[in-house]
DNA sequence: CCTTTTTATGTTGCTTTCAGCATAAGGTTA
DNA sequence: TAACCTTATGCTGAAAGCAACATAAAAAGG
């Protein structure tokens, strides 16, 4: 099911949460393999758009993934994946 | 030379700057477009990682852009292009 | 070189996030 | 239902980003 398009916060948070269960890791977890806490993986899955870039990228790089960046084609066959 | 592989706050600064050029936009009009500031698109530029998601996002609104997350692979061949 | 454009940096006051803790809400299993 | 695990939300004080404007630094063009 990856690679997962995140055009939104909130995308962007679902597709994380599914890497992290993926994995089995709970967001208390997850928040200690990233010296980030518990709240700032909850906000950020849940798409809250305040939250700083770099704690993002901590999330990233606890989960080894890694961000890509394409100019938008006009509606992909992978765009369903995460709308459920 | 897209995509463009962001691991880092600073791959991902300057790939948004690359597709900016592309664009043939400066700052200041790339903020106008964002509804950002054009002191804010330099911070983001040059990989300051204290800045909100929801700016970034912003941003590849402007620029018709997409994130995708994907697992790390041991070093794809599109590596070397954001390193320069 | 010099001028102009573009990008980076600094300041101030306001707003927001953050850590840290607590707790509520939701979900799961027995 | 009850006990437990997980996730979301509320609070406070400390810390940081933010807009807005100004300006320095760098780059580009003539």
């Amino acid at each position: 099911m990856s690679p997962a398009i995140a055009r939104s916060t909130r995308q962007l948070g679902r597709s994380i949460q599914n890497f992290r269960r993926e994995r089995g890791l709970n967001q208390t977890q997850l928040a200690a393999l990233a010296g980030l806490r518990q709240e700032m993986i909850s906000k950020i899955e849940t798409g809250h758009d305040g939250v700083r870039l770099g704690a993002v990228y901590d999330l990233l790089a606890a989960l080894d993934l890694e961000m890509t960046l394409t100019p938008r084609t006009k509606s992909s066959s992978a765009d369903i994946e995460n709308i459920f």
